[in-house]
DNA sequence: ATGGGTGCAAAGGATTTGCAACATT
DNA sequence: AATGTTGCAAATCCTTTGCACCCAT
């Protein structure tokens, strides 16, 4: 059963709702972990077992393009998605590479765009690195 | 001829000064212009005709993670480097490709780690993106 | 019938790794 | 000699692309 956010967010950018497109949608948005292209794919290929990696590809290409998805590059070789657009910061764990969701008073909000020594800045992004909780009590008690 | 600061950096971190490891370090500091690991490979392979890759990418690497250089994926697939460690904000233009160095006031600057939710943040980045002042003038042209 | 979507396989890159050779102490 | 570095080539991924097929209108 696909919710209707999925729904609304497909329509909102003018895509044909696919089951291919809404499950993937809708996977985001129950999976708030932000999952790698392979997670999706993974997931995904159970129910529909004739999915294919470009198509995954693609389309999580075509969400974060169309903004009702964001592309998160902070872990250096992996790309990985966030359903949920809505300002909060990004922690990666330099230990375990979990990417964690934090709402920290510092989240960048950008309405609209925003012109800096001419440039015309529409997206922002801030990262965090260190070293999760859970990483941390695991090295406290060796 | 290598500045005193190439030296510096890798002594700090008790680095041999081999030629590989300055020159890259050289390259890094007098071309602030965010090159990626392809970049410094070609920059340097003519006054190091033996160098490979595999030192390079190694090379950069073990700077970033000393924290003598920063290690940037603002591009969704290319990793770039910037010897400039001082904070400062990073540009993305999704025309052209470039990255720019802002010197915005919304710049991090961690001077030591700080705990958020029990998370030790070592590290941040802001990235902004966006259309360069340069694409914005050719599109305008047309 | 037409246009948008999908799947497959191949191609193209980027990055890492193992190992042997080399340099430096 | 011992340790730390480097270069080469191969191996691994990750991601994109071209093209044919399929589905929905």
């Amino acid at each position: 059963m696909k919710s209707n956010e999925a729904i609304e967010r497909l329509e909102r950018i003018g895509l044909r709702p696919s089951v291919q497109r809404l499950s993937i949608m809708e996977y985001l948005l129950t999976h708030p972990i932000h999952p790698t292209v392979e997670d999706v794919y993974q997931a995904l290929v159970p129910e529909i077992p004739t999915l294919s990696r470009a198509t995954v590809y693609n389309t999580l290409r075509l969400f974060s393009e169309k903004k009702v998805a964001q592309m998160i590059t902070i872990d250096d070789h992996r790309v990985c998605y966030d359903g949920n657009i809505t300002p909060h910061v990004h922690f990666f764990c330099k230990e375990c590479g979990k990417v964690y969701d934090l709402f920290d008073e510092n989240a960048p909000s950008l309405k609209r765009p925003k012109l800096i020594d001419g440039n015309m800045v529409d997206e922002e992004q801030l990262y965090y690195k260190g070293i999760c909780k859970d990483c941390m009590a695991k090295k406290a008690n060796n």
